[in-house]
DNA sequence: GAGATGTGTCAGAAATCTTTGACAGGTCCC
DNA sequence: GGGACCTGTCAAAGATTTCTGACACATCTC
């Protein structure tokens, strides 16, 4: 096993967690998927929402690096996708977020498209 | 030190405080307080955003029991709010968020019924 | 008194997030 | 050829959140 590094997200991948966690539908996906995957039809049946909603939400899960999807085949041949939840562990504490605060590159000027993830970072700001 | 229980946060606690924690103003505040606490008319000229919207931001922040204020006199009798970082500490995982998930109390908008529920239970100042 | 500082609040724009309904394609089975 | 599933997308409403400009009060100094 790999050492395992101190996660020390840079501002804007936190940032990215937290807003997609903080949604009560984001937070229950999440705990369908952990219990066990499934594909995008059936999780929106069972927690009671529209497909292009759940589609909407999975995609935010995603781009935060929470969850995975893969496009498998069943034996019948239709096409379905799959969501698993990454194994994310993130410490939130005063000096996490502060230290997170510091690297926050706040005019975020990413071309407007729907496929928005990780921009990006190179330049690291030294402060005093 | 004695045995640090797991928070175990309730849902609606865990998302208060990931909401609160979703926003580059509030991340900034968190750090600003965190290396002085200020009062509120500083803490706006440091991180340069108008009084009203700092009000606001740390109103939040404190519903979510990240920060505290208290109202304090200076030298030449002036009350000024001074702003504390609570030293929170949550841990981020699939294992927290669902089981954290499974205690949302989401439907608030309970249109027939009426339930006796009331998560917010905010003292208020007392009124002058 | 005026002017500086501090506190808090309020309505209303402005921006963003959430949600819906309809649409497109695909593969299987009767 | 339907249906019954699966996948995705889109535009537009609806609901929240964010932000700004005022306004109110208080104290101290000139």
């Amino acid at each position: 096993m790999p050492e395992v590094p101190p996660p020390a997200p840079t501002g804007d991948a936190l940032l990215k967690v937290l807003t997609a966690l903080g949604n009560p539908h984001r937070m229950r996906i999440v705990a369908a998927l952990l219990e066990n995957r499934t594909y995008v039809s059936a999780l929106a049946r069972e927690i009671g929402i529209s497909r292009p909603l759940l589609h909407m939400h999975l995609q935010r899960l995603e781009a935060a690096g929470l969850v995975t999807g893969t496009l498998e085949a069943a034996e019948d041949g239709k096409t379905m996708k799959y969501y698993d939840v990454t194994p994310f562990v993130c410490e939130l504490t005063p000096h996490t977020v502060a230290r997170a605060a510091a690297t926050l590159t706040d005019a975020e000027a990413d071309t407007a498209g729907r496929t928005a993830q990780q921009p990006d970072r190179s330049a690291k700001e030294e402060a005093k």
